[in-house]
DNA sequence: TCCAGTGTGGCACCGAGTGCCATTGTTAGC
DNA sequence: GCTAACAATGGCACTCGGTGCCACACTGGA
């Protein structure tokens, strides 16, 4: 793709490539939510979208990615925000900070967001892939906190603060999801409150 | 199956099926560890085993299953063990204490745990499908705390309680897998303690 | 105009999982 | 011990996600 150093130019290229990739996006979520995301084939897919089937895994790797690629960015754009912490602040607190900043991705377009997230909720494949994913961000968000350097050797504190930090994230937005009149930006302190207080 | 209430004598027939899905599960895991997850058909195990593909997917629902079964027992005994606690002891006190004695699962035949733990934190599908059930584990764990009736209405407590002593847990699980020789009976309240400073 | 390089999509294939059905064995009633 | 229900078995064909291969079309440059 965007090997060459070349590419300045958004190329024409490009950008037809872009709306190929949104067009089969918003195919696909219109399709699950008429017939579900089990009863929606990639073969409908691809023909709501006008093009063959062995196109669509070109531009999504399978099926789930076409509702999980969306987090994709996510993950790095929390571990950027929780690099750019203060070291000296308690490293709850900064996770708490960073997801905060980062959950400002839900409210481009809270409607679309939470019917993305409702999806993934109830469809196992999804929720597991997603799971999966959060899996692999535990670590990254683990590794940031013990470059901080306060933590002895071999301490599963960073683990364990990154892990609690995200399921208190998790559960914030779930029960947003379940009530969307209620804010995320309530939500979120109120479930690191919860987790506070869990230690007492 | 086991329908009929009359069913005093194991009958024989569900002694060899018994038979037959442990042959099934051996023949299984040796082949994992042998050509690896992905490189083992079920055709290959079903050959190995002596019975029809068909057979197969009788005892198991699934290739996962094969392997994820052993933890089914797991979440259900938690339940057992957590209902039994004093409702007056704290919350993530009753969870460790639980938890703690529910993986003396693990300690049957460690070596093999470990074998089997090791597969599935190693292979994307299995760990999906493993973080799917403990997904599930979750929301049980809550219930049992929330009818201890300590919480206001809709408090995200008991499922914050639930999530993140299960992720100690996990963690330690973990720690364990990855460095034997350091008993899990060590790890568990290391990662708990590690767990109650996150709050400070 | 001809020659790359690249996106496309058809085709054939694999592996997981399921419904259907004939065959086989086990259990129970006589 | 014979036989009639009944359950387990496994073969067959099918669906669906995912992949390798290859011929074709388009674009851009010499």
């Amino acid at each position: 793709m965007s090997k060459s150093a070349l590419a300045t130019i958004p190329s024409l290229l490009e950008a037809k490539q872009e709306s190929v990739r949104s067009a089969i996006s918003e195919h696909a979520l219109r399709l699950f939510s008429e017939r579900g995301y089990e009863g929606t084939t990639v073969d409908d897919i691809a023909r709501a979208a006008g093009i063959g089937r062995r196109t669509f895994f070109r531009y999504f790797d399978s099926k789930d990615a076409v509702v999980l690629w969306r987090y994709d960015l996510i993950g790095r754009r929390v571990v950027e925000l929780l690099r750019a912490r203060p070291a000296r602040e308690p490293a709850l607190t900064s996770m708490e900070r960073a997801l905060t900043e980062a959950a400002e991705f839900y409210n481009v377009d809270p409607a679309q967001s939470v019917r993305i997230l409702k999806l993934t909720e109830e469809t196992p494949s999804l929720l597991g892939q997603q799971l999966l994913q959060q899996d692999r961000w535990k670590s990254w968000f683990a590794d940031v906190l013990r470059a901080r350097g306060k933590y002895a050797e071999g301490s599963p504190q960073p683990e364990i603060t990154a892990a609690v930090a995200l399921e208190a994230m998790g559960l914030a937005v779930r029960r947003w999801v379940d009530a969307p009149e209620h804010a995320l930006s309530t939500q979120i302190p109120r479930c690191f409150a919860a987790l506070r207080k869990v230690a007492r």
